[in-house]
DNA sequence: CTGAAAGCGCTTACAG
DNA sequence: CTGAAAGCGCTTACAG
């Protein structure tokens, strides 16, 4: 458990002022002649010095770090966006503080607080509901950028990247009555975020323009799937009201869900009922019999691009908030 | 962008002493009167007072953070890791620094220096590679408790919790033994991983212990199966042995890419060649037809015991380095 | 090209 | 029960 050395440690060794080690470190911004510098640079090695990174923030006010709050880690599409927003900070020089909220609206208080506590240079936010509103407005107004990410609060002035979730939901539904469905059923996860009250209200567009009913009750708002309960819900629906010929979920989870509780039904995919899954497509959604036509949306685009706009606003950037829909796409294999 | 109030501006608006304001916020060590107590509170409920945490870990030389060190995010096992972590340290007011090396040993390294640097409290560590020795060995003498998660590095004087990999790969090897397969092939991800070194050593024993023979070609090191060649070296070695009657996958990213690949070369897996995969089961596995037979180990498990050995050495416990090795279990679905 | 010094927002001995 | 003050490891005006 030796000491760390300090900046002090190496100024002396290297028998130069701690303001010189200072501008060696960080390559100026005042020019140190070369000689200074390898002595400087020499001590570094020496000493096996690194700089604090939390004394530099106390003293500049800025922080390497950028918080990502989701909703969930479990679902392969998170997984994806998660993968290549690291990618994307490491590339620009900054560290990932991961947090889940687990679609529930105290525990995402909580993050919040803690991230302003944390000094996160910025936030990236997959908010659950809009419940937050004036703790995110607060945040901002601190000057900490947020950049909301597959999911907003509308009435946040904050840059958005999201797909265009109801002609998602639109394309899902439309796809199934092309098939010739009629009776169509859909299974979502939320009645308040925001992505999947898009969906449903795609789903809602696309019956209503093929004339098709739709009943407050055909929409199946399910939060745990994997839960006791699971997707019982289905089946009280369809004790009532008949097994629907069509039905389109709203997220990977529940997804799965659905297939398994046909299965266990012994309900014949496909053939009683088609199944439309959205909204991503992982390696392993190709193997599933028979093929499941999917609603994908481009997770790695959206980071991509939502780590841009947090850049642009951590490097100054004060123009008008910019929202971003990317384009969903069907993806039917055969 | 308001400015942030800080510990003295509280200080001021309560009438009392910077000291007595810490106090109240950490609630002691030392006593305050019910009253200033009370008024502490109420200047911090006015002024939305946070108490900024970065000031704090400069004082205390503490910091309540822990770094995430895995080779990937993009494999589900991972994602319930990722996910049980996040959760144990929530529960003990820890933040997650998360970072993915990609299995690439320059990367692994720049992320130690960055964590060390941003002085994260303790390290969940995967390591891609033992070649990181000396790094980690530092790392620890500077007084960064380091728990080795999945795999590790051997002579290493750390906490250690990992699954079986050994008894993994005998199981999921004599599984396909028991079902008739003689002529078995092992597709692995890593000649360096300890995980994937002790699994194919496990393929060896079983092997070995059936009498059957091992020929160094048998095993398909394929370090990216999504890649352009991906799964080709499979399709060269059948191409000269033969096409194996049997296959252990050494992961769930290699299981997914020897059943495509096998797919697209119209084999008849389950009939043909016998595939088993390995080393976690997620919610979508029970849905591949043929049911695919599995060895799965427990993320979540691995994950707590990991937390908790983290949060002891945290604690100041400075007993022996501990190894936890998990049972891995075969899983048959019909 | 270089140094001495103030100060970021906290915690915690020291003193009363 | 409470306050004044030192100091954590840095950056950055100020001065030469």
């Amino acid at each position: 458990m030796a000491k760390r050395p300090t900046r002090d440690d190496v100024a002396r060794l290297a028998g130069v002022s701690a303001a010189t080690v200072s501008y060696v470190i960080n390559d100026g911004p005042r020019p140190v002649s070369e000689e200074t510098r390898a002595r400087v640079l020499d001590a570094v090695e020496q000493l096996g010095y690194r700089p604090h990174a939390i004394a530099r923030s106390l003293k500049t006010g800025r922080t390497r770090t950028v918080g990502l709050l989701i909703p969930t880690l479990l679902s392969p599409g998170f997984a994806y966006l998660i993968n290549e927003v690291e990618d994307c900070l490491a590339d620009h020089d900054y560290a990932l503080v991961l947090a889940s909220s687990h679609e529930d609206g105290d525990r995402e208080s909580r993050v919040l607080d803690v991230m302003l506590s944390q000094s996160i240079a910025g936030l990236l936010y997959t908010p659950s509901f809009p419940g937050l509103r004036d703790q995110v407005l607060r945040l901002i107004s601190d000057g900490v950028p947020v950049v909301f990410v597959d999911r907003h609060i509308p009435g946040v002035p904050a840059d958005t990247v999201m797909t265009d979730n109801v002609k998602a939901g639109r394309q899902a539904t439309e796809h199934l009555i092309q098939q010739g469905c009629r009776h169509i059923v859909c299974v979502s996860f939320s009645h308040e975020a925001s992505a999947a009250v898009d969906r449903v209200e795609g789903y809602r567009q696309a019956m209503r323009q093929h004339g098709l009913p739709v009943d407050e009750k055909m929409i199946l708002v399910i939060p745990d799937p994997a839960g006791e309960t699971g997707m019982s819900a289905l089946f009280e629906y369809s004790d009532t009201c008949g097994l629907p010929d069509g039905i389109m979920c709203n997220n990977q989870t529940h997804t799965i869900g659905v297939l398994k509780a046909l299965r266990a039904r012994g309900v014949r995919v496909g053939d009683q009922v088609a199944v439309i899954g959205g909204f991503f497509v992982s390696p392993w959604d190709t193997l599933i019999e028979p093929p499941l036509p999917l609603v994908n949306q481009d997770m790695q685009c959206m980071a991509r691009k939502a780590v841009e706009f947090l850049m642009q606003r951590l490097g100054g950037d004060d123009s008008p908030p910019r929202v971003v829909l990317l384009d969903p796409e069907l993806i039917v294999m055969s």
